[in-house]
RNA sequence: GCGCCCUUAGCUCAGUCGGAUAGAGCAGCCGCCUUCUAAGCGGCAGGUCACUGGUUCGAAUCCAGUAGGGCGCGCCA
């Protein structure tokens, strides 16, 4: 439950038995930035005076008798400008923390996205080598996001595009062809300039030769160039799902560009395109200021895309006849359309940023307005370590693909801390912090609380080996017990994660759910640390089983909602630091 | 030259749909710690939200402009 969200719709309610027939469309309840002013604050009277012709502080005057009729407010006090404070029972927060125990790591889920479909597209690397740093980033925020979207129940579909139809996936054939000469005993020296040098061809070279003999060795391009790029791009497109799955990223759709072109689909989204007018040879103005050295005018074959918000019309058609990458991509985002998805999220580099705006008019051009595409940009990883940049340098042996990095801290870290800052905005990754245990490193501050807490119950078993841990089903009556301030903000804040789940998700960013992570460990913590002073604040009591079979269920509570956000994560929750 | 993103405490960053006195961690300063439930704990101080103007009852948040940083800019993807 949204405990926001429903007190909304009360205030609603209330507001339309005072004055019925208001928009309240702009009406919020939300939690006040101060404590003192309550548990839920509503701007109802301020939004809504004009409308019903009172003064904000009247109505709200008015609303705050309403709302005093509600059996779980004890107390309404209108405030400020005309802010409504709205005080909860105790009774309140303790049926609260029964909702997180029955749901357990289910807790947050909703139904906010009702069954509606969504696309999200990431990774989508070139098959043309194993993945690096630079693509670990976007796979986990597309990922984090993918489970974000499915907790509040969407119909997600995770895709992957294979860019395996554009020169690069030749220059990678011509690359294999040479390892496969190279594998059958031939001396191939230095690998030239323009083909991909990078030992990982190797064993597929190896592979060619022990299948294909010395058949294609000095045959004429032709007759290799089609199977070795097939073959190429198969083993490439392999070890990036291996990559990936270390990494815990599993998509379960892969598009092939070069499908759709077999197919067709390009033609048939540029004819669709075509028949509302919005394709045209023509030449485009020489881009101002920066001009490349070989411009020249020529005609183009063009995208009206200028019609829906971008600057200039943009190129479909190679000199050579084939297509641009941006032609079989309109073609790739219609066939998302088409499958059903008014919703499309991309998550790409920052640096094909110039490119959102073409896309965005192609999926307006081709869903006729019927879809949105938001793009996510994952900006730059520096890899520090011990607080310096991080050289990254084969012959130094110090790693530069993304196994690397997993072998060096593990899947659960390099997840986390990828989701510790906003998508756009430049991440640190430090080798040293990423690994240590202390406050600094967000991972192992959420990891331990979770452990922390395992470890009480663990103790507890002990003491009590019949006891009903983390389960005052029973006898709910037992949770009256939890008193202290700290440990009702405590339930205050795990009270908070549906809206939180809900307003990540809405806002496509999962960073949020990290900082809310890190909230209720410090929460936690702190309860954990005043029980160094004050005795009687430990979670067991050996003179009062009660009050611990209370305080139980409150971490209980706290390991719930950690694992449901580490669920979303794809981070295993530990119950053991070791 | 044009477009997009960024600019919040000494540092690294949060800041929800525009809401009340802008928050956290680190560093700094001052205390506590023969401790246990598991990697120390508590407190203090620290701000022209880059700048200017506008919209609004109300702006870090929206709009316009200026400065600084990043990315990109017709047959690469």
């Amino acid at each position: 439950m949204n405990l926001f969200r429903y007190f909304r719709d009360e205030v609603v309610a209330a507001v339309l038995r005072i004055t019925p027939g208001l928009d309240t469309s702009k009406v919020t309840a939300e939690p006040p930035r101060e404590e003192s002013h309550g548990d839920v604050a509503t701007n109802a009277a301020m939004v809504l005076s004009k409308a019903a012709g009172m003064k904000p502080r009247d109505l709200a005057e008015a609303l705050a008798v309403e709302l005093r009729k509600h059996p779980a407010v004890t107390a309404v006090e209108v405030a400020g400008p005309g802010f409504i404070n709205m005080r909860l029972a105790g009774d309140f927060w303790y049926d609260r923390l029964q909702d997180v125990l029955k749901e357990g790591a289910r807790y947050g889920d909703s139904d906010t996205g009702k069954s509606h479909r969504v696309n999200i597209e990431y990774v989508s690397a070139n098959p043309t080598g194993p993945m690096h740093i630079g693509h670990a980033r976007g796979a986990v925020v597309g990922d984090a996001l993918a489970s974000l979207l499915a907790k509040v129940g969407y119909d997600v579909s995770r895709e992957y595009y294979v860019n395996d139809a554009g020169a690069q996936v030749d220059v990678l054939a011509r690359s294999a062809h040479l390892r496969y000469r190279e594998a059958l005993g031939e001396t191939i020296g230095e690998i030239p300039e323009g083909l991909y040098p990078g030992e990982y061809l190797k064993p597929l070279g190896a592979d060619l030769a022990k299948r294909f003999g010395a058949a294609h060795k000095d045959a004429p391009e032709t007759q290799w160039l089609a199977l070795f790029r097939d073959e190429a791009v198969a083993a490439m497109l392999a070890m990036i799902k291996d990559d990936l799955a270390g990494l815990g990223v599993c998509h379960n759709v892969f598009v092939s560009e070069r499908g759709l072109v077999e197919a067709g689909k390009v033609e048939a989204a540029l004819d669709f395109l075509d028949g509302k007018g919005l394709i045209y040879e023509g030449v485009l103005e020489p881009p101002k200021g920066m001009l490349p050295d070989d411009w020249e005018a020529r005609p183009q074959t063009l995208f009206k895309a200028t019609q829906f918000g971008d600057d200039v019309d943009r190129p479909l058609k190679k000199s050579d006849g084939t297509w641009t990458y941006f032609a079989s991509d309109i073609a790739y985002h219609l066939d998302k359309f088409r499958r059903g998805f008014d919703a499309m999220i991309d998550v790409w580099g920052a640096d094909h940023g110039g490119y959102v705006k073409r896309m965005q008019a192609a999926v307006s051009a081709v869903s006729e307005g019927k879809a949105a595409l938001d793009v996510k940009l994952a900006q730059m990883v520096n890899l520090l370590k011990g607080g310096q940049p991080y050289k990254m340098s084969k012959r130094a042996g110090t790693f530069v693909t993304l196994r690397d990095l997993v072998e060096a801290v593990g899947k659960d870290v390099v997840r986390f801390i990828m989701l510790t800052r906003k998508n756009d905005a430049h991440l640190d990754f430090d080798l040293d912090k990423a690994l240590e245990q202390s406050r600094d490193n967000p991972v192992f501050y959420v990891q331990y609380a979770h452990a922390r807490c395992h470890s009480v119950m663990r103790h507890a078993i002990d003491l009590w080996p019949d006891a009903p841990i983390g389960d005052p089903s029973g006898n709910p009556a037992v949770l009256k017990r939890l008193t202290d301030p700290a440990e009702i903000a405590l339930i205050r804040l795990l009270a908070g994660w549906p809206r939180l789940v809900e307003s990540a998700a809405e806002a496509h960013e999962p960073h949020r759910v990290a900082f809310y992570l890190n909230d209720v460990a410090a929460a936690f913590h702190g309860l954990w640390n005043k029980g160094k002073d004050e005795v009687r604040l430990r979670f067991l009591l050996e003179d009062d089983y009660e009050l611990s079979l209370a305080r139980l269920a409150l971490l209980k509570g706290v390991t719930a909602v950690i694992a449901s956000g580490l669920g979303i994560f794809g981070v295993e929750p530990v119950e053991e630091m070791r």
